[in-house]
RNA sequence: GCACUACUUGCCG
């Protein structure tokens, strides 16, 4: 069984998905539990194709081994990332009809995919229906629908659900701030962004390595090579190394 | 816990 993995992981890593087909038929006949499945999916989904997921989704059904609520969320990203939204709508559907509830991970795969897609109104509808099935929120999916809002440059609304956090006993972290300086950058709201970061700085969060590449890309799509230095001199003495 | 979030660059598809 552990060589089987290992044979399999060898061929994933190699790119040859026709040998890795090869080794997951054969390590199913030995029969296999959904975590076995759900893994496999998401080899396949990072190293092939959202099809190549599919395959081994499909064999779930062949052998009557019942999905979990993650075997629906692993085929949505992969569906999404491809943009074959139907079919990832139509797997959080499947959830449902499976006779799960799904949970906040679900929702947020949900908000993920269709933030992708530049459907706002639907990433606001899944939390919506979230909330209207009481379930709590996290970073992630604020960070979720805050990065959808910021490809769409609508700003306003960012902050409506900056604020909201904190109702839900939230906190922005590193990610939400790189995403709100990312977005006030985009629309050359250089000042605002800045403050935004010394928000992020009085709240004892420190700038990471995306958070001075996204100054570095502000400052530089607003023309302001001062900024750009000011902004490698302070990774260096913090200690950041470019990447 | 096997699923969900930000930036840059490269490689593969």
């Amino acid at each position: 069984a552990e060589e089987g993995m290992v044979s399999l992981v060898r061929a994933v890593k190699n790119g040859d998905e026709k040998r890795a087909l090869e080794v997951f038929y054969k390590l199913e006949d030995e029969g296999r539990e959904t975590k076995f499945y759900n893994r496999v999916l998401g080899m396949f989904g990072d190293a092939f194709s959202s099809e190549a997921a599919e395959k081994v989704y499909d064999e779930l059904g062949r052998r009557n081994v019942r999905p979990s609520v993650q075997t629906f969320s692993i085929m949505m990203k992969y569906l999404a990332a491809e943009g074959r939204m139907d079919k990832a709508e139509e797997m959080f559907s499947l959830i449902k009809r499976t006779g799960f509830d799904p949970n906040r991970s679900a929702f947020n795969s949900l908000i993920s995919a269709r933030g992708k897609r530049g459907d706002i109104r639907g990433a606001e509808r899944a939390f919506e229906e979230l909330r209207s099935l009481k379930i709590h929120p996290n970073n992630v999916t604020f960070n979720l629908l805050l990065s959808a809002l910021r490809d769409a440059g609508q700003i306003r609304k960012m902050k409506r659900y900056f604020t909201l956090m904190r109702r839900f006993g939230l906190e922005p972290d590193v990610i939400t701030f790189s995403i709100v300086i990312d977005a006030l950058g985009k629309k050359g709201h250089v000042r605002a962004a800045e403050s935004a970061l010394q928000d992020m700085k009085s709240r004892d969060i420190q700038p990471n390595i995306v958070t001075y590449n996204t100054l570095l890309k502000v400052y530089a799509a607003n023309d302001l090579p001062d900024r750009v230095e000011e902004t490698r001199t302070a990774m260096e003495q913090a200690g950041v190394r470019p990447n």
